[in-house]
DNA sequence: ACACCTTCGTTCGAATTTGAACAACAGGAG
DNA sequence: CTCCTGTTGTTCAAATTCGAACGAAGGTGT
């Protein structure tokens, strides 16, 4: 068993990265959110439902696998998409395999809302982020944080 | 100037890395937070503002300071102190140097609440992330992301 | 066919977050 | 001192988020 005493604290270097993520994911979060506002009316999250949409095969997807993609709650999943579908910028379509099914679609005008807002997002994302760091830095990154990740969707839905 | 016709998208590194980055990043705070609400009744901002207040030379804290400090905006931390103000966890007083200033400080209950929550919260941090890299991968991690803060301080409040 | 357990998406209420507007004050230039 | 500009913390309305509960189906074993 573990320690039941004194719990390992993190030392300088771990809590240096552990403070480092922390900060920069709201501090990114937070620009990126008033970029997209500003720039495009959206939100990260509304950029982000449009950006996995377009990736999708048929410009559709289910909630469920859409709501995984996001990490986001099935309950907040609909309420973005009913905003969305507000703006005509995606649309509701039932499952025919599946009567409980719904996909959201892409709709034209959401690619091109997409197509307008793409390039100042990933400007924005480059210039915080990714050319701040060096190829190997990059990649230590997509290699750490994507072990990181794969672990946390194991264990979440045992 | 830059170039005005086609954006720089990112490539299939640069991708996973910002991808994993986001990922990461949603799935560490929903588990933390679900822990933390568990185990001890506190938010994740709760349970930060207690860190933050916990490490400050009197236990206490101006609002403008540790709002910058959380990365949150002044009004989320009025509402999140007046929370743990009525758990009886933090109070307020206000500067003596200036009128307008009010200090958090952490109460003693406060700071029991926190001696009990920050082990599993500890735990946890370390189980979901820490002990899942390496240490140079950590070391890559720390630096990285303390330049990208950094950087995102400065023109943040020009 | 039947009961049983899981999955799907929505609804609901409560909690939280944000930016803008605000009033009171600080600090300095003149 | 007096005006001007920037700060400080709060209030307010609006938007968002979450978890729990729900109704409706799917899928399985018997």
């Amino acid at each position: 068993m573990s320690s039941l005493n004194e719990p390992r604290w993190l030392d300088q270097d771990e809590m240096a990265a552990w403070r480092g993520f922390v900060v920069a994911s709201n501090l990114l979060n937070r620009r990126l959110e008033r970029q997209l506002k500003e720039d495009s009316g959206l939100s990260h999250q509304q950029y982000e439902i449009l950006v996995h949409l377009s990736a999708a095969p048929a410009g559709s997807l289910r909630m469920t696998e859409l709501a995984d993609k996001l990490v986001t709650s099935k309950s907040g999943l609909t309420y973005q998409v009913t905003q969305l579908e507000r703006m005509g910028l995606v649309g509701r379509r039932s499952c025919p395999s599946d009567v409980r099914g719904v996909f959201a679609e892409l709709t034209d005008q959401g690619r091109e809302t997409l197509r307008q807002a793409a390039p100042g997002h990933v400007a924005l994302v480059r210039e915080l982020l990714i050319d701040v760091l060096t190829r190997e830095q990059l990649a230590v990154l997509a290699e750490g944080l994507g072990e990181v990740s794969a672990r946390l969707r194991l264990d979440d839905t045992p």
